[in-house]
DNA sequence: ATTGATTTGTTCGTATGTATC
DNA sequence: GGATACATACGAACAAATCAA
């Protein structure tokens, strides 16, 4: 029930319903008829997605600043969640789809055993008709075992959750600066060498074991990805 | 007091005390002699560290991977606990340190008016005498009055904290490509219009004030940051 | 394959502490 | 100092997934 709560509170502040200032606690509790520790727990939620500032004996307050801008990739929330990026969903170019087997370097970057079956896609990625990222993606076929070409094409994601009910829990991310080859190069439009903002993903399902993993390679010019961490203070 | 739990989870952890599968809750709460929700919220600390797995029904897993190497720094810990990245903490080398009002870039980098006084701070990093990375921090002079020129050579944060009850409570990241301009290039022993590994943070207090901005610059090659993320699933 | 025990997930109620206003 | 608002902690109950007999 929090997800909901969650849910709808992320909603009212992506539409400008809160001037500055959340409700407090009390009047949340009043609105969704649910316990303190209820909206508590979706208040973590949305304030673990980077939108809230919380101060003791106050309140909470909206952060506004990550949101407007289709060059910033707010990272921390679900990898699902962010093939919506601000301006529209993503139209894909297929560049490749077919089934392979995992050598040292793929089962490295999907801490998978080596020679897993696994589909691979790779795609550009369109924001508004301009050129967003290449990606590169697996998934291992003994845990997916059919991927549609329409799915493909559009959101594999939402296949999966509508076929399978495969929803991603987890995903561990590793970004880097990654060096383009002649391939990449080409379908990015860039030179060979030239560098770019790369992002490794693992995502797990809720019971451990992997289902996708992928390579995202960002072309926009001065893109930067967002993410919004809490300093737990463990000191005395 | 989950503060504290946490912690010792998280040492317990880090010395290898649980193979791969941590206690069960109940365990938990007799070890430590508190109640089932004081675990519970201590496990949530340690599983946004993303050092743990959950599963319903089973138990909890111990994720050992980010953390072996110098090459990856997670993002998931606070700020100042990355100061001790695993290697040992960094020596420094001060390139700079002065106060200057922020010009329009470094006001919006510092989510700043623009014209305020800040001390700068430049200084290059290493971890076992070799270049780590190349650090531009800030600190607004009206909530930090003062920084001993000692603090600076050494630890930042713990000045503030020592001297000012001064912590961290959230941290906005922004990482992106960086080209090195001809100072940075020299500084760091690469070519002009090199480019990087950049991260920008901005540091608030509890109470929503920025008392720090910085511009991190990574030079190891093949470096990379790691991060953890729950897809909190909000759809039904 | 079914059942029952174990283990984590969610929700509620209540009480007390601490920072802000 | 008093009222308000968020932070922490305990106990209890039931749900849902897993695991083992």
């Amino acid at each position: 029930m929090y997800h909901e709560v969650a849910e709808s509170i992320i909603q009212a502040i992506l539409k400008n319903q809160y001037e500055d200032k959340l409700p407090t606690e009390k009047e949340l509790v009043e609105e969704y008829g649910v316990s303190r520790n209820t909206v508590r727990k979706a208040l973590d939620v949305v304030f673990a997605h980077g939108m809230l500032r919380r101060v003791r004996g106050s309140g909470y307050y909206v952060i506004k600043k990550p949101l407007q801008s289709a060059k910033v990739l707010n990272m921390s929330i679900g990898f699902d969640e962010n093939s919506m990026v601000s301006g529209g969903p993503l139209k894909s170019k297929v560049v490749q789809f077919d089934t392979i087997e995992t050598n040292e370097d793929l089962a490295a970057r999907g801490n998978l055993p080596l020679g897993t079956k696994v589909y691979r896609v790779i795609r550009l990625r369109y924001l508004e008709e301009r050129l967003y990222s290449l990606e590169e993606s697996y998934f291992p076929r003994d845990v997916v075992p059919y991927l549609s070409d329409e799915s493909v094409q559009n959101s594999i994601f939402s296949f999966l959750r509508e076929t399978y009910q495969m929803t991603g829990d987890t995903t561990e991310n590793y970004v880097h600066v990654q060096a383009l080859d002649e391939r990449y190069a080409e379908l990015v439009g860039k030179k060979e060498g030239d560098q770019a903002l790369g992002l490794d993903a693992i995502n797990y399902l809720a019971n451990g074991t992997v289902f996708n993993f992928s390579r995202t390679i960002f072309v926009y010019d001065s893109f930067a990805l967002y993410y919004h961490t809490q300093n737990i203070d463990v000191k005395k």
